[in-house]
DNA sequence: CCGATAGCTGTAAACGTTTCCGGGGAGTCT
DNA sequence: AGACTCCCCGGAAACGTTTACAGCTATCGG
């Protein structure tokens, strides 16, 4: 014992010199036994006995150091509670453990610094790659994207010419689908409540929304436009200053939890959904089946886009080469209960008092 | 350039020796300077230079590796759509991101193999710590979690003499208060949709519930009692079973989920809530209080659970000599409006024929 | 009976970083 | 002017693992 090496190390947990020393063999046989590369029967015998007598476990940051790979997978989302991104982590997670490696969720909360810093720190090589989906987006984010050591796809707009592998959605036409819809059944006076506008997904529902009415010659009232954040509670109080000024008869949200405040803030004004108001959300997440009325929605196709994303982040792990790949999935719209009913000629009641002219239970109609 | 070490890894990414052999100094001044600790202000020029011209990254995990520590803690929760854990991970992250570290968060499905194979990985090392809330436990589980090379802090029951640092409720305790209330408010048909009974939560709330019944005098009817799983179709269909064959005129729910699951079912079947059925959930998540009406429910203080685990967790980081510590949360009961209305005698109605008595923005009332 | 071959083993390098330590130069105090 | 202090720098070790390489033994074929 001369000034080789330490076997055990101050911190007390036995490493792979630990054993190899017990077993009586050197650390490239007790290695190649723990990782069931070779060894004679005795070798095998001895080095596995040794280390379970001293209960090893390998140090997986050495053995990264050492390979270059982790076998983690970084998904970066904005709102963690919002369930459209659980949907689309659901979808990554089945990609990427069937890879066999693991996800790992990371919730930025939206603010614009967090989440650079977590792409400078977290891609310096403690995952294999990333998958975020920014709802900012600024020219310091890019470069941080572009110049990203591991891989990185993102989920969501992002300028044209950026060289980032990039799964979208035409968020634009979701919204044309909706106001398509609620214009077809008789609605005329069409609201819109919005997320921030100086977020990319609000950006292009706001212009979605614009373009959709202008289509259909609807003049624009700014009175039937609110703008809040993304979550429910600002919905709702959204919601409620909208029907403080205006009498819309029909409201196309955001995402879906605007939609479930507004829906609140609807019925405790008294609106009867869908037969006074009809209401569409975004997103179609298992929150609209949830409501009662269950919530028309426009899909984006999170699940979907999740699936392709993870499975580009794959690819580009394996090959690093590949040119900057984009993806689109399309919209599609989902009718439920909550914009069933047909203006200005309502259909008489089919049930006793209660809302909706569908079973709740049924599924959605998908337009 | 001799047979000494290659500046430039064949990746191609520049390594301290990279920027070292740029600046003309060598990797230990480098190093010094990146780190921000001494350095001449000429030599600082130059390292700062020469790693923005090679657009340096330090690599995290050699970093690591070296110091022994990652500055990322896990999270791991069975199912990361369930409301009641999104509280929790923002109570969590507030703690850790105050103590400059980094949130992980990973989704174990329920599925035990999967769980103790993440305890296994990830836990070697790749972070510092981890928070796990496990639904069920077993024997393996409970070996894996006290041999855990990293620090760990179990949110939920554990086994009285496991040395773990524990954060708990006392949700039997929190069944009782439901049917407490529900007794006071003149119920007597009460309902109970729970989830899997071979689950620590699950079994708990049925013997709180049974306990509950008993000291009231009220005589266990089984027709009354339901089980699923913790998911909303799954309480969604035992309260449509529930209703098949009994006419309970209260329900207590072993979560929000299954609240709002039984909810739908109840509207469908044209139970008006709370006044044919008082309806009462548990875990008092965002949801409860999006829906109409308002769902009463029994606050388990995930969000308080969340924080003190995580200061446990810091606290054990710190100094991992401290002896195993337990803490419980005790829960309380947030009155809303769907458990508003006394039985037998219902009030007047005051509004119209909208449902709730409160106001549906008013605040819950705590008992 | 000898040479080729296969399989096992140990030494040492490598992954990329931080940090201990000793040497040297400049500045200060006596 | 000499000694002492302080600061900066570079060499080298260390973190714990995998793996290329070379040497050894034993087996087998001719």
């Amino acid at each position: 014992m001369g000034r080789k090496r330490l076997q055990e190390p101050a911190d007390g947990r036995p490493t792979v010199h630990t054993v190899a020393a017990r077993a009586g063999v050197s650390i490239a046989s007790a290695s190649r036994v723990l990782n069931g590369v070779g060894g004679s029967p005795e070798t095998i015998r001895k080095v596995r006995e040794a280390a379970a007598e001293v209960g090893y476990v390998p140090n997986a940051i050495a053995r990264s150091l050492q390979s270059q790979r982790t076998g983690l997978i970084a998904l970066a989302v904005e709102d963690i509670g919002n369930p459209v991104y659980v949907e689309m982590m659901r979808a990554i997670e089945a990609v990427v453990a069937s890879s066999g490696r693991q996800l790992l969720v990371h919730a930025t909360g939206g603010r614009i610094d967090n989440e650079t810093a977590l792409l400078r720190r977290l891609a310096n090589r403690y995952v294999d790659g990333m998958i975020v989906s920014p709802i900012r987006v600024t020219d310091d984010h890019l470069t941080a994207l572009v110049d990203s050591p591991v891989p990185v796809v993102v989920v969501g707009q992002l300028g044209a010419d950026a060289p980032i592998d990039n799964v979208r959605t035409d968020s634009r036409h979701g919204v044309a689908l909706a106001v398509d819809h609620l214009v077809a059944t008789g609605r005329r006076r069409i609201g819109f409540v919005n997320g921030p506008l100086d977020t990319v997904p609000g950006a292009a529902r706001d212009a979605g929304f614009r373009a959709a009415l202008a289509r259909h010659g609807i003049g624009l009232d700014d009175e039937l436009i609110e703008v809040g954040d993304f979550q429910y509670a600002a919905g709702r109080a959204a919601t409620e200053r909208l029907l403080a000024r205006a009498d819309p008869d029909a409201l196309v949200c955001a995402n879906d939890l605007i939609a479930v405040g507004a829906l609140h803030a609807l019925l405790v004004a008294g609106r009867r959904v869908p037969q006074d108001v009809a209401l569409v959300g975004m997103d179609d997440t298992e929150l609209a089946r949830m409501m009662f009325p269950q919530l028309s929605s426009v899909s984006l196709g999170s699940a979907e886009r999740g699936r392709r994303a993870a499975e580009l982040l794959l690819q580009r792990i394996a090959d690093a080469t590949l040119p900057p790949r984009r993806e689109q999935v399309p919209p599609s719209l989902v009718v439920r209960a909550s914009s069933a009913a047909t203006l200005p000629v309502p259909r008489p009641a089919t049930g006793p008092a209660g809302p909706p002219t569908t079973h709740p239970s049924s599924e959605g109609v998908t337009a």
